[in-house]
DNA sequence: CTTATAATTTGATAGTTATCGAAGTGACTA
DNA sequence: TAGTCACTTCGATAACTATCAAATTATAAG
């Protein structure tokens, strides 16, 4: 029976499928990922907190929520900068995705 | 907002995700994706749901349940042979997968 | 026709989740 | 220091999910 793939065992790989199940969480998903860089992860280049308040029709303690079951999956990364939060892309995580499909 | 990538909107690849973010039903699909064989499909080629009952620790109506899910989420097809059900990838869904990682 | 086998459907239940409003925390600002 | 801003935590609730046992369907075999 199959239980571990590119690095991820089923488990991981679950909470990783369970985080982008939603879509409220797909949709900020894909605002990081359409706001990743090349090089360096510079500040501006992360999708900052109240861009997703403002594009998803959820209140503000849903988007938290939802980032930190993001974060929880391996799938983005937050860094802070005074009152503000900005999300990342996780880059390691994305390889393993790059390795599980294609 | 980003609401469409690689053919799938956010709603049907929320489901998608979904589909695989069970630990079980993610191990019918890995399953399934291991008796992938090139060219036609073959009988012989899917993956038995007796195999999946043997394979996983959940009764018969959650096997038969979850493969559902699977099917009604595009991830496989299903085939009948007499009282026998083979599953089977449905390599349409995979491409978009592909695209949409890598 | 009767029995056995493979799988599905039904009905129930315990557990999980998405969302909200209200309250809380920490950081900048007047 | 008082107030505001950005975000998080808490507590509640309605909706959903995974799983099971029992009943059902459909096919095959004797």
């Amino acid at each position: 029976m199959v239980v571990e793939r590119d690095g991820l065992d089923v488990k991981q790989l679950s909470r990783v499928f369970k985080a982008l199940s939603n879509p409220n969480r797909l949709q900020i998903y894909l605002e990081v990922l359409s706001h990743r860089q090349s090089g360096i992860a510079a500040p501006e280049a992360g999708c900052g907190i109240a861009d997703l308040i403002g594009k998803l029709s959820v209140g503000a303690p849903t988007i938290s929520h939802h980032v930190k079951e993001l974060v929880d999956a391996g799938l983005v990364t937050v860094e802070k900068n005074g009152k503000f939060v900005t999300c990342h892309l996780n880059e390691e995580m994305q390889k393993h995705l790059n390795l599980f499909f294609g």
